[in-house]
DNA sequence: TGCCCGATTAACT
DNA sequence: GTTAATCGGGCAA
């Protein structure tokens, strides 16, 4: 059976949490799959929401590590970041696409649409899919409805510049499951 | 207070 | 390629 992870694995950098999470399998009430996208903030980033300290929103990035931090995007949209690094430092994880593995005829029907490729890639659709919103901000990863297990194996984890963002646009924080038809964007 | 922009997406031309 | 949907945060006034 794969690991579990628990609080001690996101108590590390941002940018290290961020590629090992890149194999690792998300359920949600049982509704998931692979994770094959992700992207890595760390507050001393001006792209991260954390940059300028606590608000209401973000309070959740300023707590320990192993939590979820959903927000609401454009107003319109649901995005869930894992917490990382020791309480205060205000890192997270962004996650980006999912490979559906559990659950298709929910995401289908949540999402409206019969094509498994556009189910969970992209941080707005998988949380559509996965039916994450801000009841779920604030929850801790390793109890439910959230399930989170370690990959087995090797991955191939490629890297490369965040899509969506202005502000340290040319970092390259943004990390993939090398080939997958299921990311957001494919890397150049 | 008001205005602009944003870690997005789907539906347009 | 462009645009609308829709709201929290940052910042000027």
């Amino acid at each position: 059976m794969p690991k579990r992870l628990t609080k001690s694995f996101f108590n590390r950098s941002v940018h290290e949490v961020a590629p090992d999470l890149i194999g690792a399998t998300l359920f949600v009430d049982g509704v998931g799959g692979r994770l094959v996208e992700v992207e890595a903030y760390h507050h001393t980033d001006p792209a991260a929401h954390s940059f300028r300290g606590p608000t209401d929103r973000n309070a959740i990035m300023f707590g320990p590590p192993g939590y979820a931090y959903v927000y609401r995007s454009y107003g319109i949209h649901w995005c869930v970041n894992f917490v990382c690094e020791p309480k205060g430092s205000a890192s997270a994880v962004l996650i980006r696409a999912i490979e559906p593995t559990a659950g298709f005829a929910l995401m289908r029907r949540r999402r409206g649409s019969s094509d498994e490729r556009l189910l969970c890639s992209g941080p707005g659709r998988l949380c559509e899919a996965l039916r994450i919103t801000s009841r779920h901000n604030g929850l801790a990863l390793d109890v439910p409805p959230f399930e989170l297990f370690a990959r087995q194996g090797e991955v191939e984890v490629v890297a490369g510049p965040r899509i969506g963002i202005t502000k340290a646009a040319e970092k390259p924080w943004r990390y993939g499951l090398k080939g997958s038809p299921f990311l957001s964007k494919p890397f150049a």
